[in-house]
DNA sequence: TCATTATTTAGAATTTCATCTAAATATCGT
DNA sequence: ACGATATTTAGATGAAATTCTAAATAATGA
C-alpha cells in the first residue's frame, strides 16, 4: 500500500465524496453510483482506486458488490501528519 | 485553497519529503533542493505547488527564499478525516 | 556596472489520469 | 437455458502533471 496510493486516491473529489457517502455503512456500487452522473465504468474505476489504496473493502454478495469504508488506512495518514509535528517518523 | 489542492500537493512523494525536511525549521529553496537529484526548476515547481496549497509559506530575505511548514492546512485534513468517522462534515 | 549566485518562468516532451463506449463476466428469476 | 441486471475490463481520447533545458529576474559583491 503506502502513502503514495492513499494520497493519490484522496486527491480526486469524486473519490472523497464516495468515502463520505460510505460513512453510514456499506453500499453497493450501484447505490454509490446513483449519487453521480458519470458512467458505471468510471465509478468502477474510482472504486478500484479506493480499494487498491485500502480505503474501502469490497464484499461480493450475490449480484451485488458492497463497498465499505476502511478507516485504518486513514489512521496512518493522521499518523504521518502527526510525524510532521516533531514526533520523528520515517515514512515519506 | 480547499482539499483539492492540498491532497493533490500531498500526492507526490517528493513534495511529502520536502515537508518532512522542513520539520525542523525554515530552509532555502537551494538547501531543500540539495536533498534531491532533480533540477532547480523542478524543485521550484514543487515548492510552488506546496505554496499554492498553503502547506508552506515563503519568505524572501535578500538573495534567498526561505520556505517554512504551515501546519494549519494539515489540521483541516485531520478534521476532514475525523468527519469521516461520524461527526458529520460538509466538505467533499 | 559587471559577473556571479539563487530562484523562477516559459515552453516542450513524456507519462499519468479521468472519462467514455463497447464488450465481457457473473448472478438472478423465470 | 434465456433474458435482464450489476459490475468490471479493455481500449481510446483528451486533459493534467512531472520533468527537463534554456532564458529571465533579482540580489550580492568586487
Amino acid at each position: 500500500m503506502g502513502f503514495q496510493e492513499t494520497f493519490k486516491a484522496l486527491s480526486d473529489p469524486t473519490r472523497r465524496e464516495i468515502l463520505h457517502i460510505l460513512r453510514d455503512g456499506a453500499k453497493t456500487a450501484g447505490e454509490i453510483g446513483s449519487h453521480f452522473t458519470m458512467t458505471g465504468a468510471t465509478m468502477s474505476h474510482h472504486l478500484a482506486v479506493l480499494r487498491e489504496a485500502g480505503l474501502v473493502t469490497d464484499d461480493k454478495r450475490g449480484k451485488w458488490i458492497y463497498y465499505e469504508l476502511n478507516l485504518s488506512v486513514l489512521d496512518e495518514i493522521t499518523g504521518w501528519i502527526a510525524g510532521l509535528r516533531g514526533e520523528s517518523s520515517d515514512e515519506k
